[in-house]
Parts: structure tokens; C-alpha cells; sequence
DNA sequence: GTCTATAACCTGATAGAC
DNA sequence: GTCTATCAGGTTATAGAC
């Protein structure tokens, strides 16, 4: 725990968590066993119960690593992004301050692993996994439908909430699964560039929420 | 394999494939082990080589009666379309006639977990699994990319990729996660009614991919 | 076709030396 | 903190009786 000058910090905890969210973001959570993670981390098998406990104590905290600093820019940039328009910012940079995170979390260079990770997680089985995933994203989620019913005043709130679900699967598709725009194009599209998918996600999305929702449902 | 009058088919191989639709569907491929399926289908533990060799080939034909029917019902709603409309479908019915055989696969009472296995599988890391699944869905999925392109004359043909990457993602979440709506929406919205998810999504969809695509992009 | 029994292996977890 | 060794149990797959 304590790092001498010039210490990377790259100790047997931390190879841990990056061999395991590359892992899991690869394989899934199910899929994916403790003695390849600490194989492929170098380290010990035991250090995986010393330093987490349990397998389960292990995918939270790679989660939790991975989801944090996301949740926390989404959050600044909405913030901002209201600031800028005195309280009332569009539909479009609503969903621009939730996109971007995700897809240019380039600080590390581990960013496609996030994506995938981030995106896997969404749709995971694990009934543990989905605990995790809610408890963490909760709050995000609660700001975000709050701004955009602010900004689609007229929308009622069922025809709201129908729309956020398919929006979240469309940003997880994109996240989850890059790979697969590529071999549907035939390499035409590159999922990989974020500014280019934030440029087609939102006005994708933005003209879904703002499309007008079926008579039965009108107020 | 031979049945008596009245014998209703459901031999050791049907109540296998059943009970590893319902698990697979539940709890995703590599986390249901064999074991829990014959003892879920009441059937012995060998059954399960016998009939299909080993526990891929299990998933293979349980996928594969999952999607067939899924299939031609598509090609066959969107066939009907076209005649209809003198080879023109709009949007709006195109996106109906792959959209709906999905949602009401009602036919059987397994329609709930034929979706999300579908869904699934759509998500599924496991590469043996998206190899199945690529190989049953590529000649729909290239009818109806012709199809929209059609409709859509004016959009650039790697705009229409990026947009049918989101399209299937939302239609993926509309699939394999119907509970996050039920939670989200705090019980307004009911992602089992067939109906009511068609007339929220085609037009969601639709509204994206009509409109207007960035300007960098533009021929 | 269906069973029992078991092979061969992998899994997460832990005790205890250092 | 890190190691070896091992436990207890689950995994798929298969051989062979009936």
C-alpha cells in the first residue's frame, strides 16, 4: 500500500482489477475463473481472496472503479450544461452530457475496456451484478429523467420512461458491442471514434424522445 | 420419437430443450449448468449428451428453435408489406414487420423467455454463441437493411449502419430486460404487452432514422 | 433410449508457512 | 502480503449395464 518515489503503483491489487476488468469485459462475469485472471495478472490465486475477499467482492470493486469517475463527469457536465442555458438545456445536451463520458473516457488507455465493461454489466444475468450496477447507477439515473422531462415538458411521463429504455439499450448497444457496427458495415463506420458516434447517437436519440408518442396515450 | 395418439411430444428432448430455454433465458448460458437443467426437466443427466452431444450443442438447438420461426415470420410479415405497398413499405411498416413477431411470439406460453433468451443471446460474450447467432440472423438481417435503405433513399449508407446499430439495441433491451422498465417506471409501463411495446418503439425508431444525419457526413 | 457410476477436470475458497 | 497446498464441491462428458 505504501509506494516508494517512483513507485507506479502498480501493485499485485491493482494488476488484479486491470487483468479482471479485461476479462470480464471480454468473456463475462460467469465465464471468467480466478485462477485465469490471476494467471493472466501474474499474481497469486490466494491474493484474490486476501485483497477482495471473494469473487463477488472482486467484480465489485473492478466495477466500481470503472463506473465512478463516469458517474461523477456525467453529473458535471449535466450540471454544466444547465448553467450554460440558465436551468433549461435541450434534449440534445442532456444526452450529450450522459454519452460522452462513457464513450471518451479516454483518460486511461484501458477506455474500450470500460466501454465493455460498462455495457456487459448493463445487460448482466447475475442477478449480484445487477445489485452493484443499480445501487451505483441509481442516483445518475434519477438526475438525467428528471432533466429531460424538464426539457420535453409536454411528454407524459409513461411515454417518457418507454422511450428512456429503449435510448439506454441503444447507448449500451453502442457500448457493448463495437464490434459488431464494424462487421455490420463492413468497416465502413468506426465505433471506436467517439466524437463520431456522439455525432450520430444523439440526434438518434434526441429524435426518438422527441417524436410525437401514440393518440391512446395523449393526456 | 415415435408418438401414440394422444402423446403430446413431450419426450426427454423436448422437456430438455424447454427447461434450458427457461434457465438459459434466466440466467445466461455459462452460468446454467447441466445439471440444473435435467433436474429442472426431470430427465437423467446422460440425456443430454445423447441427444445433442455435449452442452453446446444443447444451446444450439434450443437457439435454433427460438429463432427459426422468429425468422420466417419477419420475411413473411415484410414479403406481405411490400405487396401491399407496391414494393415501397414505409419505414414505419418495415420496422413493424421485424419488430412484431419477436414481441408476440405468443404462440407458444414460453413467449416471455423466448424474447429474452432471444435478447440473450443477442448480448451473449461466449463467441461460440454469436456465431450461432450470426449465421441465423444474417439473411434477415440483410433483407431488411435493404429494405430500409429503400425507404430511406436520401440517407448515406454508413449513416443507415450507425442508425440500425442503435435501432437493434433498442430493440435488444426492449427484449432481454422488459423488468428494467417495470423498475424504472415504477409499474406505468407494462414491456409484456406485445401491443402497446409496438406502438412505442416503431415510432421511436422510425423517428430516428429519418432524421437529418450530421453535416460532415452529408453527400 | 434411459439409467448408474465415474472419470477427468475446473471452480472458489482457505489454512498455514514464510 | 505473498506463497504453497489443499479442501470440498461443482463441471462436462462418457463408458457400460439394462
Amino acid at each position: 500500500m505504501v509506494h516508494r518515489a517512483g513507485d507506479r503503483g502498480a501493485d499485485s491489487k491493482e494488476l488484479l482489477m486491470d487483468a479482471a476488468e479485461r476479462l470480464f469485459a471480454e468473456r463475462g462475469f460467469a465465464a471468467t475463473s480466478l485462477r485465469r485472471i490471476t494467471a493472466e495478472a501474474g499474481v497469486n490465486l490466494a491474493a484474490v481472496n486476501y485483497h477482495f475477499g471473494s469473487k463477488e467482492g472482486l467484480i465489485e470493486a473492478v466495477f466500481e472503479r470503472c463506473i465512478r469517475p463516469l458517474s461523477s463527469e456525467r453529473l458535471r457536465l449535466l450540471d454544466e450544461a444547465e448553467a450554460r442555458s440558465g436551468g433549461r438545456p435541450s434534449v440534445e445536451l442532456i444526452l450529450e452530457s450522459f454519452v460522452t463520458p462513457v464513450l471518451r473516457a479516454a483518460s486511461r488507455p484501458s477506455a474500450q475496456i470500460t466501454m465493455k465493461l460498462y455495457g456487459r454489466t448493463h445487460s448482466a444475468p447475475d442477478s449480484h451484478v445487477r445489485e452493484i450496477f443499480l445501487r451505483q447507477f441509481g442516483g445518475v439515473r434519477e438526475r438525467f429523467t428528471a432533466a429531460l422531462a424538464h426539457a420535453l415538458p409536454h411528454l407524459p411521463r409513461a411515454e417518457l420512461y418507454w422511450r428512456l429504455h429503449f435510448a439506454i439499450g441503444a447507448v449500451a448497444q453502442a457500448m457493448a458491442d463495437p464490434e459488431r457496427l464494424v462487421v455490420l458495415s463492413d468497416g465502413a463506420c468506426d465505433p471506436y471514434d467517439a466524437d463520431a458516434t456522439i455525432a450520430r447517437l444523439v440526434p438518434f436519440l434526441a429524435a426518438g424522445l422527441r417524436t410525437p408518442w401514440p393518440v391512446e396515450a395523449r393526456e
